[in-house]
DNA sequence: GTTCCAAGACTACACGTGTAATCCAAAAGG
DNA sequence: CCTTTTGGATTACACGTGTAGTCTTGGAAC
C-alpha cells in the first residue's frame, strides 16, 4: 500500500511513461525519450522530474556521477487512481454509466465492441 | 457543437451538479444545493457560480432584482469531455483496456458484470 | 427622502502546475 | 592545475484554482 496517495500531475505523468516504458534510465535518456513525443525544453523535462523525486514517484541511485532513475509509483497505481477519479467524480463511482455513455455518446468501434464481449465473457466465465 | 471546449474545474463541477438536478435556480437556491452536500462559505459557491458564468458554462437570466442560473454546458457534454480526457491521457485513447484495467485491479461486483454484460449484448444486437 | 441590506461585482491570496533560466560543483579536457 | 562542460539544485514567474473577504448599488423599510 502507497502510505498516501502520490497524485502527479499531467506533465509529470508525461514524464513517468517513459520510466514506465523502461527503467532504469539516466536523466538524459529520460528526456531524450520525451522529447520523443514532445517539444518540451531539457530544463523542462528536469524540473519535472525533480519534482517526481520530491514527491517519491521515482527514486534516483547514484550511477557514479550521475543517477538512475526509476518509477515508485507504478503504472497500475496511477490507471487506478485515475480510473477511481473518473469514477467517483463523474460518473457516481459506478462502471456501468460509464461505458454505456461511451455507448450512447461516444464512438465504440467494432474492434472495440468484440474487446469488449471476450472480456465479459472472461469474466463471466471466470465469475461462476 | 461548443465552439471551444469549456473546461471547468474540480470545485466548479460540484456547482454544474446542483443546476443539472435542476435548473434555473436561484444563486440562492444553488448555494443551499451544494452546501448540502459540502461546507464551503456561501461566497466561495457565488465564485465559482461567476467563475462559471465567465467560461459560458452557465447563463444567468435577470429575474426582477436577482439573476436565475441555468447550465449551457450539459453534464452529458462534461461526462463526455472527462472521459475522453481519461482515456487519452491513461489509456492511450481504447475503451477496452479501461475495462481490463478495473476488471483486473478494481473489483467489479457482480451487479456490475451483469449491468455490463446486458449493456454489451444490447450494443451486440444494434450492431449486427 | 434617508438608511440599511442583500445580491452581485470586484479583490485577495496561497498553492500547484507549466515552463523554463540561473547557479553550482565535480568530472573531463587540455 | 586551470578551464570548460554538464548534470543536478535552486530560483522564477504567470496562470488556474480553492477559498474567501470587501465594495457597491439598487431596492426595501422606515
Amino acid at each position: 500500500m502507497p502510505q498516501s496517495p502520490i497524485s502527479i500531475s499531467e506533465a509529470e505523468s508525461r514524464v513517468m511513461e517513459a520510466l514506465w516504458d523502461e527503467a532504469p534510465l539516466t536523466s538524459e535518456q529520460i528526456v531524450a525519450a520525451v522529447q520523443s513525443n514532445s517539444d518540451w525544453h531539457e530544463k523542462t523535462v528536469r524540473t519535472l522530474l525533480n519534482r517526481l523525486l520530491g514527491k517519491g514517484a521515482v527514486e534516483a541511485t547514484r550511477d557514479g556521477r550521475r543517477y538512475l532513475y526509476a518509477p515508485l509509483l507504478t503504472r497500475t497505481q496511477w490507471q487506478s487512481q485515475e480510473s477511481h477519479s473518473l469514477l467517483d467524480r463523474v460518473f457516481g463511482g459506478r462502471v456501468a454509466p460509464l461505458l454505456a455513455h461511451f455507448n450512447q455518446h461516444e464512438k465504440l468501434s467494432a474492434k472495440d465492441i468484440a474487446e469488449l464481449r471476450k472480456l465479459i465473457d472472461a469474466i463471466e466465465r471466470k465469475e461462476r
